[in-house]
This record gives structure tokens, sequence and C-alpha cells, in this order.
DNA sequence: CATCATCCGTAGCCATTGCTACATTTGTCC
DNA sequence: GGACAAATGTAGCAATGGCTACGGATGATG
């Protein structure tokens, strides 16, 4: 057995996991973003305590993580004021959302069921690089 | 426009997100098992540095991690000797590979370079719920 | 068996993301 | 306008997962 060089190579196997941990540094932003913008689509404002619902977390934790959004040039937030989206925002939203449609549209016609599709998309989304995004889509075709 | 109605909805969009947080979770773990039985299997013993050089990360990092999953009764660890499998992790680590390897096999197959795949395959693992994992058999069949 | 390189543990820092408890602001209703 | 409820902010705690710096343990080599 090669057992010696076998521990050379196992380096190399690390950037899958160096990539997944970039991405999952992203994952809050792009839901947040997403989440705004849908918001404000169907009720007409986002208001911390909507977003707070909507991700089942306290107030507490949304109003810290939009601070820091509103740091990062995604959100603009007022003390007590709705939460907007900036240009940046509104840009990663709709490329987020689109990706997101993408993903669950995908699992459906793949033959999973729409409650499962919509909790396992939420989760996929993030680690869909644009090469599966678009041999998703050829799928979908 | 019923912006009212729309704003009391909300709650009942929040399950993906606390599935997906749950699935976070227990990433980690599903990882470093896999990543245990794999070092043995290949290299005859798993080393917290051969786990640093696996994920790309310091060896204080491995090292609490390894630490917490032996509390979880997962790994098993002595200071300065060989981290093992408890049964309870060999059982995991088993589950967890067969499912990544699913995964991985269903990109290929659907059109992915096997690179874009490793990586996406990655993070997918850990969102693919048992409806989605049988869709992508089917799809492989 | 002494030395030295490698491995590993500990201390302590930071960021993120969850929480409860409490304070403050805002808006509504009389 | 005052009172009250709802919304939001702040303080402070915990767990997780990154890191560097440092020191002790282990094992290989001469
Ligand atoms: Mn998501
Ligand atoms: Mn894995
Ligand atoms: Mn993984
Ligand atoms: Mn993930």
């Amino acid at each position: 057995m090669k057992k010696k060089k076998a521990k050379e190579k196992i380096k190399a196997r690390s950037v899958p996991f160096s990539q997944t941990r970039t991405r999952h540094a992203s994952e809050t932003a792009e839901d947040y973003v997403e989440a705004v913008m849908d918001l404000i689509d169907e009720t007409g404002e986002c208001r911390v305590l909507d977003l707070a619902r909507f991700f089942n977390v306290s107030h507490v934790t949304v109003s810290r993580t939009v601070k820091r959004l509103n740091d990062q040039d995604l959100l603009l937030t007022q003390s007590y004021k709705p939460i907007e989206l900036t240009e940046k925002g509104y840009k990663l939203a709709k490329k987020s959302k689109k990706r997101h449609e993408i993903v669950l549209d995908f699992l459906i016609k793949l033959g999973v069921d729409k409650a499962n599709a919509e909790i396992d998309s939420e989760g996929i989304e993030h680690h869909v690089s644009s090469k599966t995004l678009d041999a998703m889509k050829r799928f979908l075709k």
C-alpha cells in the first residue's frame, strides 16, 4: 500500500471545502436581499419584524444582520424606518431569485414534490455553480 | 391590493429556512466523519493535521471540532493519538458518503464537468432530502 | 539517549448567528 | 394630548468556526 503517497495528496482535495465555506459566507446576504425584494413587492414595504417572521428568527437577529448588510451597501436602513434595497442589493436579489427559481423548477421537474422541493432548493441554491445552473436550464428545456 | 392579507401569510414561508439552518448544523459532523473514514481507509490512520490539510483549515479548528464530535459520540480521540470513528460515527459516515456519491454522480450525468461537480456536490449533499435523493437515483437509472 | 523536527493542545482573539431581557420610539385611539 | 400597544433598538450571553502565538509531547535520527 502506498499510504505515504496517499497522505501527500490530501491537500489537493481541500478545494471544494474552501469553496463551500465561501458560499456559506454569502448565503445570508443572498437570502436577505431576496426576502426584502419579495416583501416590498408583495406587501408594499419591508420591516424588521416582517423579516423576523419570514425567516423565523428573533427581531434582534434581523436587526443586527440588516445593519451589517447596510454597511456592505446591499440594504438601506434608518432606525424605525422600512428597509430598502440599494442598487447593488437589488441586482443581487434579482440574480439570486432567478437562480432560486431555476433550482426549484428543476427539482419539481425531476419529480420531487413541491413541499420538499421548496425546502431543498432553499439550501441548494447557494451551492450551484454557473455550470450546474446551465445544466439545470438545459434539463428544463 | 391585499397587502395586509399578504403580511399575515409571511410566517408560513419560514419552514424552508428553519430546515436549512438545521441542516447546516449537522454539516460539519457529516463532513468530518466522512473525512475520517476516507483517511483511515486511504492512509491507514487519521491525524489532526491530516484533517487540517484535507479541509484547508488550521489544526486548531480541527482539534476543537474533533473534541466536540467526540462529546457527541461520533469520534474517539485521545491526546496525540489517531482519530477513530465510533459505531454511530461510522454509520453516519457510510450514509453521508453514499449520499455524497449519488449527488456527485447525478451532477456529472446531468452534464456538469467533474471539477465543478465535485465542488458543488460538497455543499449540495447536506441539503438533499430523501425525496430528492430518490429522484436523483431514478435519474441515474 | 540526546537532540530536533513534527504534531498537537491551550490561550485568547474575531466574526457570525442564534437567544432573552429591557429600553426607547412610533403610531393609534380615545 | 395622553395612554397604550407595537415596533425597533441595545445590552449581553452562548455556540460555532475561523485565526495566530506559544508551549508541551512524540517520535525519528544520529
Ligand atoms: Mn436560501
Ligand atoms: Mn462530504
Ligand atoms: Mn460537504
Ligand atoms: Mn449550505
